[in-house]
RNA sequence: GGGUCAGUAGCUCAGGUGGUUAGAGCACGUGCCUUAUAAGCACGGGGUCGGAGGUUCAAGUCCUCCCUGACCCA
């Protein structure tokens, strides 16, 4: 006896009873340790930061990284799954600043860096539980008890140790990096807090003249805009297009500008224009600087070449302060230039630049515009409104601002990075050449410190020369720190804490016995994520072998926004420290929108509760759902109602056909057994079609998710499951399962769902692991568990091309059929005598014959009589075969598609015969055309494509009879149906009806009998305990009642 | 401002290498079928394939420019 389900399914009940069974009988753990340790697939796990809700973005990416664990696991495959977490970085520094009520360092520095940092440390598993929930709920199997944590003493170790590398190798070095800074905060912000600061701000946008001192040109000057005046005094060149057209004017006042030739529009007044010249043509023209706060120790104040420049607005030449933007620090290091910087990290004017001291920043706009115009270098000035970024704890507008950084020099090995990137099978591709590869082009070097506190601390320790220049050591282990520390002991009196501020406390002496002080920064956690490969093991420290082994990665996935994050770090630092690439495959999913395509955010409110839907529709049909609804790459938009569908169609249709088979299984005692299974030719036609399907599905299934096209994969099985399983072949066949012909049909058409039914069980259950384990193991009690349970190779004996087409045909043939019932009011219940099929080859002759019980079957139709050769009703038509024509014709395409879909009946048989017509000059072959019948002469007749069929509309009075009595028929089983009887209740009927049917019923007692599972028909019934119907306008009045 | 992806029916999506009536599901209307199904089938309404140019006998598909959205980077 198999189980069957409930009738009332609750898929959220029935998950949480398989959580259960797995936890209590080890299966995940089984799932790995019975597979063997020679034959593994490696996975790597994105570490998320536990100090945030998970949300539904989380279910996608844990979803995809599920699926493929567990498809590679029912491969045979040992999958590793280790979990881990991110616990530095500014976003947990922030959480608890918010949590402390303080914002600001020096807020840190008085409330103690000991404390904050331990408060930290508290607050990154503030949603662990949220955390480790989810990952149960929706059934993601990942080693939550061995997780790597990255603040942990090994795991820094071992980024160390990878920091070391680098700085041996030369490619770690101290510069200016321009960054988004708050001189309220004194800090710099990331990338997602300036996002999410941008207000609208009146700025000023002013026209400077800078004179030229020398040559040609003397006395004419560069005209330059900018949007930020308070800038100008820490000015040092001003940069042109090289490419881009400059012109040389005069104004009415005899004055000279230099300005872009496509921005001359900003000059309102009367000019003639003097000379023209290329960009690159004023490089190093020599201006007289605006201020004069600085003295040069290097070349500055001249004209460099910046393709940056652009001819959108201002004047096409730009003013540079490399310490305040990040195009002019570049091009300031192209051309070594100074960094002059007139305002200090607080904002304010610094105190030698003696006109605007002590002023704000954005306040001292004003005074220097009036400066320079009182000095006759202010050409003109306008105001005007933009967005720019501003502080969100302040709400003061952001610098950007060249502080002290530590940076990794990836532009020295980034032949290797992108030709790494070439091994990489990124799915979908274009991530990978595109915004990847793109990335990888025009790499920067990697920013690494930050000036922060929770953080791995940069294991570099200074001390100053006699010339005053700093000089570093880089510590890359615990043992090395102890071994050159002057006071490890006294600073770890207690227990090690490798964090800041007990670090900062070691003193080291070098070989020569310089004593050294550790530098203040910490490191990009993002550092910290791209060392897992070898940090979650602590190697090289331990686990060398286990490293070895796991390394690189089989598969890693997440979502897009890791591109330049985690796939980047993880990249970067493999390709350095093992000169390889960190994984072979990945998946990266898109995001997930609200369904009118907007972002999700708290303030728009249309955030999704991953929970909530999954508490009302299951994590089963919530991952069949993001994974099929849309490639798995874009973005997606997250609708309901959708997923509503697919439970409806998919889940519902899958639950159905199972609890089909258990029914009729039950009731007819069948028990699976393979010695009966293998003699395919045995089994009909049906049944070794459907096994055909069943197995070229399974077999493009194993080639989809080999290629890591999971959406596909769900699609061929959501297709296959509703329109030829269960729509085609379970219901065409409920006769047989009901009544078997005998003990031979009764194997075969079980043995065949039951096969299917497995295997698409099996199929399914990476996707939605839990009701397919719970059928899996009803079907199969001697296994544990479907994710134990491993993949059937495909049959390729029973793939069977030929039969595909023909049932495709059959399916084709039977839908004209309806559509043409349909338009001729001929209900499907009323048998007609026969159907005429024109057979132009024969091919299409053979495969009608094999099909032909089938079609009369499902249309209830007596016959199936074929036409062939040139009988005179069909009437043909000819359609032009493009492909053909087109190449042949070219131009005249269009005349001669006139002329093919012109030709007549005889024209047609007359190429048929001699394979060509000459006609209007133009020679027409048999292979120009195709032939299809339009008409049948007296017929009722529907085509589609190359098929034609015609239908005999005519009903004689057996036909009649045979209609009304089915009609009866469905009327009495809509009622038991209608009224809940069991399927084999047996019933007694009595009747009252016209003579007319009284007659066609009693003729016809046993055939009723049967078809109704009816002990007793009386025709004396009492008028008040009567249902009524109609049969074809005849009335009937009926009463049913059940045997007992 | 730059890059990547996407834009096809009211909604969600299919549409190898260009080939002439652009498909499916959902939703809507009508009819039908069925004692597994919240299902299925047929018919119908619904499309300037984001827009504008271009290449070609032929463009949803190739090229150029532009618009909108998402993500990433300035």
């Amino acid at each position: 006896m198999f189980k069957n389900l409930p009738d009332k399914i609750n898929l959220p009940e029935i998950e949480t009873d398989v959580i259960n069974f797995w936890k209590n009988n080890n299966i995940f753990n089984k799932s790995i340790s019975s597979k063997p340790e020679n034959k593994t697939f490696t996975f790597y796990e994105g570490p998320p930061t536990a100090n945030g809700l998970p949300g539904i973005h989380h279910v996608i990416s844990r979803a995809v990284k599920d699926i493929m664990c567990r498809y590679k696991t029912m491969n045979g495959y040992r999958v590793n799954r280790k979990a881990g977490w991110d616990t530095h970085g500014l976003p947990v520094e922030t959480e608890v600043e918010k949590k402390l009520g303080i914002n600001s360092k020096t807020d840190i520095d008085k409330y103690g860096v000991i404390e904050f940092n331990q408060k930290c440390k508290e607050s990154i598993f503030t949603y662990v539980n949220k955390w480790e929930e989810l990952t149960e709920r929706m059934g993601y199997w990942v080693d939550l008890d061995d997780a790597y944590v990255t603040f942990h003493n090994e795991y820094i170790e071992s980024v160390w140790w990878a920091l070391k590398k680098f700085f041996e190798a030369g490619l770690i070095y101290k510069g200016y990096k321009i960054v988004p800074f708050c001189p309220l905060c004194e800090s710099s912000l990331s990338s997602h807090e300036v996002a999410q600061g941008y207000e609208d701000l009146k700025d000023p946008s002013v026209y400077v003249k800078f004179k030229i001192t020398r040559g040609d040109l003397k006395d004419a000057s560069f005209l330059v805009w900018t949007t930020t005046p308070w800038t100008l005094p820490s000015n040092s060149a001003v940069a042109v297009n090289p490419d881009s057209n400059y012109v040389l004017i005069k104004l009415g006042d005899e004055s000279k500008l230099i300005l872009a030739k496509a921005r001359l529009d900003v000059i309102k007044e009367e000019y003639t224009i003097e000379k023209e010249y290329i960009g690159k043509e004023l490089e190093f023209i020599e201006y007289e600087p605006l201020f004069n706060y600085f003295k040069p120790e290097q070349k500055a104040y001249y004209v460099t070449l910046g393709n940056f420049v652009t001819m959108e607005d201002g004047t096409g030449i730009v003013h540079m302060s490399p310490a305040f933007g990040e195009d002019d620090y570049q091009l300031g290091l192209k051309y070594n230039l100074p960094v002059y910087q007139a305002v200090g990290t607080d904002g304010k004017f610094k105190d030698f630049v003696t006109d605007f001291k002590g002023k704000n920043f954005k306040e001292a706009d004003p005074e220097i515009t009036e400066n320079l115009k009182r000095r006759g270098l202010l050409y003109r000035k306008e105001m005007f409104t933009h967005s720019y970024p501003h502080c969100w704890r302040h709400h003061v507008p952001l610098m950007y601002y060249a502080t002290d950084s530590w940076f990794i020099k990836t532009t020295a090995i980034k032949s290797d990075l992108i030709s790494n990137n070439k091994k990489i099978n990124w799915y979908p591709e274009e991530v990978g050449t595109g915004r990847f590869g793109n990335w990888l082009e025009e790499n920067r070097d990697w920013a690494l410190s930050r000036n922060r506190f929770w953080g791995t601390p940069l294991p570099v320790w200074y001390y100053l020369d006699k010339n005053g220049n700093e000089v570093y050591k880089c510590i890359g282990s615990i043992e090395e720190l102890k071994e050159y520390a002057v006071n490890f002991d006294e600073v770890y009196s207690g227990e090690l804490d490798l964090h800041k501020p007990f670090i900062d406390r070691v003193i080291i002496k070098d070989e020569n016995g310089n004593e050294m002080k550790r530098v203040p920064e910490v490191i990009d956690c993002w550092f910290d994520s791209g060392s897992m490969p070898f940090a979650q093991h602590h190697y090289p420290f331990e686990n060398r072998e286990l490293f070895d082994k796991s390394f690189p990665a089989d598969f890693i996935a997440e979502g897009i926004d890791q591109t330049r994050g985690w796939f980047y770090t993880l990249h970067v630092i493999s390709t350095f420290l093992f000169k390889s690439p960190a994984y072979k495959n990945l998946i990266v999913n898109g995001h997930i929108l609200d369904k009118k395509g907007k972002k999700m955010s708290k303030s728009l409110g249309n955030i999704v509760n991953p929970f909530d839907m999954m508490d009302k529709y299951g994590a089963d049909v919530l991952r069949w759902y993001l994974i099929f609804g849309s490639p798995i790459g874009q973005s997606k938009r997250f609708n309901e109602e959708d997923l509503i569908e697919v439970k409806n169609k998919f889940f519902d249709t899958l639950l159905n056909t199972y609890k089909f088979f258990v029914i009729y299984a039950n009731m007819n005692n069948f028990e699976f057994d393979e010695s009966k299974t293998n003699n395919i030719n045995s089994r009909n036609e049906i049944d070794r079609w459907i096994l055909s399907r069943f197995n070229s599905v399974k077999s493009e299934y194993y080639s989809l998710m080999d290629n890591y096209e999971i959406t596909k994969a769900t699609r061929i099985l959501f297709d296959f499951t509703i329109e030829e399983l269960s729509n085609w072949y379970v219901r065409r066949n409920r006769k047989r399962f009901r009544n078997p012909s005998d003990e031979n049909d009764k194997q075969n058409v079980f043995s065949t769902l039951y096969e299917i039914l497995s295997g698409l069980i099996q199929m399914s259950a990476p996707f939605s692991p839990f009701i397919t384990d719970k059928l899996y193991k009803n079907l199969h009690p001697e296994c544990e568990s479907v994710h134990l349970s491993e993949f059937k190779s495909v049959n390729e004996m029973v793939i069977d091309r030929e039969l595909e087409t023909e049932m495709e045909l059959a399916q084709k043939v039977v839908s004209l059929v309806r559509a043409m019932r349909v338009k001729n009011n001929l209900k499907v219940r009323q048998p007609l005598k026969q159907i005429l099929i024109p057979v132009l080859n024969k091919d299409l002759k053979l495969k009608l014959e094999k099909v032909k019980d089938i079609i009369l079957d499902e249309v209830n139709i007596k016959e199936l009589n074929l036409i062939e050769g040139n009988s005179e009703i069909i009437i043909k038509k000819a359609k032009p075969d493009f492909k053909v024509i087109g190449p042949k014709f070219g131009k005249d395409v269009k005349k001669v598609q006139q002329l093919i879909n012109s030709l007549s009946n005889e024209e047609i048989t007359e190429i048929e015969l001699k394979g060509n017509l000459i006609k209007e000059n133009i020679d027409i072959t048999r292979n120009d055309i195709e032939i299809f019948t339009e008409k049948i002469e007296g017929w009722v007749v529907e085509t589609e494509g190359n098929i034609t069929v015609a239908l005999d509309t005519i009903i004689d009075e057996n036909l009649k009879v045979e209609g009304y009595l089915r009609e009866f028929i469905n009327k009495i089983q809509n009622f038991r149906k209608n009224n809940e009887f069991e399927v084999n209740d047996k019933i007694a009927l009595n009747l009252k009806t016209s003579d007319y049917l009284f007659n066609i019923i009693s003729k016809n007692l046993d055939y009723v009998k049967t078809e109704l599972y009816c002990e007793n028909i009386s025709f004396d019934l009492d008028v008040d305990e009567s249902e009524s119907a109609e049969i074809n306008e005849e009335q009937i009045k009926f009463s049913v009642k059940k045997i007992k």
